[in-house]
DNA sequence: CCAGGTTGCGCAAGTATTTGCGCTGGCTTG
DNA sequence: CAAGCCAGCGCAAATACTTGCGCAACCTGG
């Protein structure tokens, strides 16, 4: 009922044949003509085959939760950069407030024939969330890499630094500096990376939870949960990110304190700009660069179809001591 | 010479009738079979129809120099936002180091046959930079809307905040506070927002042009340049772009000063986390909040074949006033 | 347990696309 | 300036995909 063919042809004045070839990028066709076919196509509004345009486009799905959190695009531009270098395009894809769904990136992603994608921060790392839609990935064999301790597994290889290690520096940091009620503001409950970095506050025996608090990951978060420990009287606080560090800044000085004279605030990420904040702030970084490069040279593995083992490749982070920490006041 | 249809029949064991309805969404099957047959197509390699996941996307491009400025980022978010709102889905492009071009970005957009493209801070901006992938889109007549000063009239509409009035604001506030010999680091000489900031400081009969520094937009850039004002002696500076400032910060205090009892430094763009620095950067703001919405606005409009004029909307930008900027001492 | 309805599918006829072959007209060569 | 060559194209045959129709299997209600 459509009569491409026909119907291009007509618009240019050549025969169904010509088109036909056109579109099948066969010879026998002058490139003048070959122009005005595809003109023709485009004008008519009709797909023109992918193979048309230079080699297929080896695109790769990013799939990130925010960019608002400065990591997040400081990922992107690891992980696009090592694409690029590899040949791949990257998709970017960001969970917009009332936009599009994780689930409905994968269905895009999956429409657009990427040949893999990468998530970093996405639902998987929440037990509470939906995850039918990396089911979907397994299914269709599309290689993945999911980055930041996932759930369960999936199956898929992941990617992750190591939280538990991370949280270990940092209280171990403020201890070192005479701290003792040590508070933390983390993720939601079920975000994995809080809990590991829960499991490594609760292992010290000194350790009390009834200072752990859990909020979203926003400076606004940071500033409420901060608040109730300070109330507490805590005298250092370890922080899941460094934008939730900087409202734990905010909500000390709001309460008449000083950072880092009267409390250590720690974040975690490293993320750019926080050596020029007020006051530099110490946190410990994840080694992103690596990392980024890692998920790349894993998602590249498993498109070359090489056997890639599902397990978890956990990077170490690094403690980034500046002035947002101070030995305790005797 | 293919035969999709017979081999994928065979493989699935129905006839070719069944694959074919599959393949075109016709009813007469049961889901069963669908599946099978879709599954069979996966594992043959074939590219499944667009529309069968559900209705065609609408994708619209974005295209953003880099992300490391957290301009960028924010205001991807607003434009993903705006667009999502809409029932459209974007597309994020960033350039990266050795990475993909701006010009390979658009083929790739045209290839996945987006519905429009935002560009902001792309090569329109730079009078030097190639521009002939523009004048494809055009060709196409593909809705595009350009953010922030583009070169000379490529035809496409476009939305940008008043750079002239930025730097008159900035500079008078800098008057204001009794400062005289003031200092300029902005982009690249080709830069069209650069150019009419540099036009606005020029505009002053006691502006000296000799203080007036072009160089790249990066945090190194920043120092490098007002390094240079340092050492001719300015007591102010003005950015054109809050990592400037913070480079520039940097440079003061390289230098032995302080920021702002010695100089007084002003951004722009009023980025995310400004008000975390050191000190709190007076900045002037971009309103990427209703530019985002605006040039997504311009672009549904566009996409529905509504008449748009290719004008450039100016959006008035505004002072924000935090600690980087004092008092000229007496 | 049977009649009638419904759904899923294959057959084969109908429609669309691809391709072998040969015509044409322009360019090269003797 | 004519003969020969060949790229570029259309014709029509071959191939590939779509769809109307009817059969069969399975439910469903008597």
């Amino acid at each position: 009922m459509t009569r491409r063919l026909a119907e291009v042809a007509k618009k240019v004045g050549v025969s169904e044949a010509t088109v036909s070839r056109v579109l099948n990028g066969k010879p026998g066709v002058s490139e003048a003509t070959r122009e005005s076919v595809l003109t023709a196509l485009d004008v008519l509004g009709y797909e023109r085959p992918t193979q048309l345009r230079g080699d297929r486009a080896r695109l790769v799905g990013l799939v990130l939760p925010e960019l608002q959190n400065p990591i997040f695009p400081a990922f992107a531009e690891v992980v696009g950069g090592a694409l690029a270098q590899q040949g791949f395009t990257s998709l970017l894809c960001t969970r917009t407030v009332g936009g599009v769904s994780e689930a409905d990136y994968v269905d895009l992603l999956l429409q657009q024939q990427v040949s893999g994608v990468v998530f970093a921060g996405g639902f998987y790392a929440q037990a509470d969330a939906p995850h039918e839609h990396y089911q979907l990935i397994q299914e269709r064999k599309l290689p993945c890499v999911l980055v930041n301790a996932a759930v369960d597994h999936l199956g898929f290889p992941q990617v992750s630094s190591d939280d538990f290690v991370a949280a270990d520096m940092a209280i171990g940091h403020l201890r070192a500096l005479g701290h003792e009620k040590i508070g933390m503001v983390l993720g939601p409950r079920d975000h994995i990376p809080s809990r590991r970095k829960l499991d490594a506050f609760l292992a010290a025996p000194e350790a009390d939870p009834g200072l752990v608090e859990h909020t979203m990951f926003s400076l606004e978060g940071g500033h409420a949960a901060a608040t109730r420990l300070v109330k507490n009287g805590v005298t250092g606080i370890v922080c899941a990110s460094d934008i939730l560090a900087l409202g734990a800044i905010r909500a000390v000085r709001r309460a008449g304190l000083a950072v880092p004279e009267d409390v250590s605030v720690i974040g975690y990420d490293d993320s750019a700009m926080m050596n020029c904040t007020d006051p530099p702030l110490t946190t410990v970084r994840q080694p992103i660069d690596a990392m980024g490069r890692a998920a790349v040279d894993l998602l590249v593995a498993l498109i070359e179809r090489a056997s890639v083992p599902a397990d978890e490749l956990l990077f170490e982070p690094e403690l980034v001591v500046r002035a947002s920490t101070a030995r305790l006041k005797t």
